[in-house]
RNA sequence: GGCGAGGUAGCUCAGCUGGUUAGAGCGCAUGAUUCAUAAUCAUGAGGUCGACGGUUCAAGCCCGUCUCUCGCUACCA
């Protein structure tokens, strides 16, 4: 394995449109965090970057929603998500922002290398433009209505109400949410990555030179790069961000996806004036950590940007890992469904390892997993509390009852002693492999074993029975036990940095350095310990209910504001109505649409005519159950292609809020043709 | 529909290139114990390893079909 000098360890920025949550947490920060705390207490030179992600469109729709500047919204989360940050631990030697001068230096400068290198590729295409605002509207800045669903208010790139993709130019009736006018259409250039040119490196260097990979990770590289790769845009039409610089590129800035990632090399040019040592050197080894939804972006897109620039390295691993769910949801900002973190540090005082634990030993390495507040406690009460926390208690409280808060003798060691040095040393190991191979719950479950050990210990060697036959026996065990207590010190450090330090103030010593743990007993004898505290409260059902109950509230709250009834179109003349033909048919056939999910085939009686046409409601309706039915159709929509088909007309349907479809028939069998008015 | 990941004890998860009676933690039951925040320690119950079929002397692990969950992607007039 190779010997490396030094470790750049970067942690996904998170994006300043809102406060950090759990899962972000056990996501990325945490493994980040005690894989960074492992590192430094080994005595490697490792530099922690973070920092917020301040670009982007959804950051200047939120403003503009509150009526203040993009900078008073990303000033608000950075200030938050920065402090909540520090008080929860996480060691970052340097957390900056993507809006400091440096990054725009940074990431203007490693544009120019590339446009000079002729690395990108320039493409003119047509975007709406909002003529009053005088600006191109990014696909989140344009509402209209959405063609599927006829929401009127679905967004250039997605309707939230059927949570259909779209393209901005497939909207009906576009309209500019910056001026209310109606936009038009100009072209506009920008510049785009070529990775389909940087295909065959990306495959050989993912699936062949790194296997090593969590299976999740190279997973989801080999799809897309068996999808292909297309050319991506890195610019956009937009005043906030960092300006394209290009001459004659005004009204440009980078593409956020762009710069972002950038900001870990701008972060690290902040830190230190060495910073070239920690990206440029192929003995630096590079490490992302990041959620599964990045993976694209650390794994194909910033290293092609690296590759292109050519100076630097690439990642030697991106252990994403997948996503947390909050009691059966999934976490989302908008919703309200989450745990922030900056509400648990007010309402959780001095808890911070409570939760870094509970996070840890449920990390959703492999799969998405679920975090429960009863879950929480649980591990709070028997694990923290009845093992870890319990352990330390007996052997400070048996080391003040016998030998009033000194470290005893050592005396006559046994055999049971010596298995003790060696299964600490065991475990240790153990933490280390699977920190190395980023297997934090595997890593966290071996230092609870340490605490385990030392239980076990005590319920053997029984020294509260033999105290007044043997005290010298008991004097060998306590002060066993307190070298278990000493070693924990240094142990949980990487998971539990809190825990660490007060164990610390307790047994009134400092952390041991990595290799000596084990190795090197931490405490000497006659050594004066500390007051005895407990290092972990039991956490009582009223506060976990009371958890539940303002997540109730929150469902409560949303389950209202989901029940909007779509608002009233504008009015029409009977004219308008009368152009549309709307009239009674029979379904003679039905199958459904090979390959999709949601197609319809049908032939219906129209009473003019037997037309074929296609419907999108195979997830409501089986083919079966439609034969036969009469429905009813607008009979002169303006036929389309759809898959293959031609699709005359349009079957009429009524839709819940919730998009269910529910077939609209004739309450008694009517003629075929008969028409509605 | 295509692609990727996953479906193993009540819960959360391990199971290396296929090899005797499938593991851990928590929960549960019983016993021991009292130094400890009724904590600890020991023992035990619990699984047709998503379903079916196949390859093999032998499959949780390999192959095929199906099914469910999550993500990406296509489709919705």
């Amino acid at each position: 394995m190779k010997n490396w000098k030094r470790y750049t360890i970067t942690s996904a920025l998170p994006y300043a449109n809102g406060p950090i949550h759990i899962g972000h947490l056990a996501g990325v920060y945490i493994p980040a965090d005690i894989y960074v705390r492992y590192l430094r207490k080994r005595g490697k030179d490792v530099i922690f970057i973070g920092g917020s992600d301040e670009h982007g469109v959804p950051i200047t729709i939120k403003a503009r929603q509150e009526g203040v500047s993009p900078k008073d919204i990303v000033d608000r989360y950075h200030n938050i998500i920065k402090k909540s940050f520090e008080d929860f631990g996480i060691s970052f030697d340097i957390y900056s922002r993507t809006t400091n001068k440096t990054h725009f230096e940074t990431a203007s400068e490693f544009f120019k290398k590339l446009y000079d290198k002729g690395e990108f590729v320039e493409k003119t295409t047509e975007q709406y433009f909002d003529t009053e605002a005088n600006q191109f509207l990014a696909d989140r800045y344009i509402t209209g209505t959405c063609p599927h669903c006829s929401n009127e208010k679905a967004y250039g790139d997605q309707c939230e109400k059927c949570g259909t993709s779209l393209n901005a130019t497939d909207l009906i009736n576009p309209k500019s949410t910056i001026s209310g006018s109606k936009p038009i259409k100009k072209e506009t250039s920008h510049w785009f990555l070529p990775l389909d040119k940087y295909e065959s490196f990306l495959r050989k260097w993912i699936l062949e030179d790194h296997k090593e990979w969590k299976t999740n990770v190279s997973g989801q590289c080999k799809s897309w790069l068996d999808m292909g790769l297309q050319p991506r845009a890195v610019s956009r039409d937009l005043d906030w961000g960092v300006p394209v610089p290009v001459e004659g590129a005004t009204g440009k800035v980078l593409y956020v996806w762009f710069d972002a990632p950038i900001g870990y090399i701008s972060a690290t040019k902040e830190l230190t004036k060495d910073w070239e040592k920690y990206w440029k050197d192929e003995d630096s080894r590079l490490i992302h950590f990041i959620g599964k939804d990045n993976i694209v972006f650390h794994c194909i897109v910033f290293p092609t940007m690296l590759k292109a620039e050519g100076s630097f390295i690439l990642p030697e691993n991106v252990p994403a890992n997948e996503f947390l769910n909050l009691e059966g949801d999934k976490i989302s900002t908008s919703r309200n469904w989450a745990v922030w973190l900056h509400e648990y540090l007010e309402e959780f005082p001095d808890k911070q390892d409570v939760l870094r634990y509970t996070l840890c030993a449920n990390m959703p390495e492999t799969k998405d997993n679920d975090f429960t507040w009863k879950d929480f406690q649980l591990r709070n009460n028997s694990e923290l509390v009845a093992i870890l926390g319990n352990f330390v208690n007996r052997a400070m409280v048996l080391t003040s009852k016998y030998f009033e808060g000194k470290v005893p003798a050592k005396g006559n060691v046994t055999d049971v002693e010596k298995e003790l040095d060696k299964a600490i040393i065991a475990l240790k190991a153990d933490i280390e492999n699977s920190l190395e191979n980023f297997k934090f719950r595997e890593a966290l479950k071996a230092l609870m074993d340490v605490a385990r050990l030392g239980n076990k210990y005590l319920a053997d060697a029984e020294p509260w029975k033999i105290y007044k036959t043997d005290p010298d026996r008991v004097s060998t065990i306590l002060y066993y036990s307190l070298q278990i207590a000493g070693a924990l010190t240094s142990l949980c450090e990487p998971f539990l940095p809190f825990t660490s330090q007060k164990l610390c103030k307790m047994l009134t010593v400092s952390t041991q350095n990595w290799e000596d743990v084990g190795n090197i007993h931490p405490l000497s004898e006659g050594h004066l310990l500390g007051e005895s505290f407990l290092l972990f409260d039991k956490i009582e059902d009223d506060a976990i209910q009371s958890q539940v109950d303002k997540l109730l509230a929150t469902k409560k709250a949303n389950d209202e504001k989901s029940l909007p009834v779509v608002e009233a179109k504008p009015e029409v003349s009977y004219d308008d109505f009368t152009k549309m033909d709307i009239r009674v048919g029979t379904v003679l056939e039905a199958e459904r649409v090979p390959k999709t999910q949601k197609l319809l085939k049908l032939k219906v009686d129209t009473g003019l005519d037997v037309r074929t046409l296609i419907s999108g409601i195979a997830e409501f309706y089986s083919p079966e159950s439609m034969i036969g039915k009469q429905v009813c159709i607008l009979a002169n929509l303006q036929p389309r292609n759809i898959k293959g088909v031609e699709s005359k007309g349009m079957i009429l349907m009524a839709e819940g809020t919730d998009g269910t479809l529910k077939l609209i028939s004739p309450t008694e069998v009517s003629l075929n043709g008969a028409t509605i008015k």
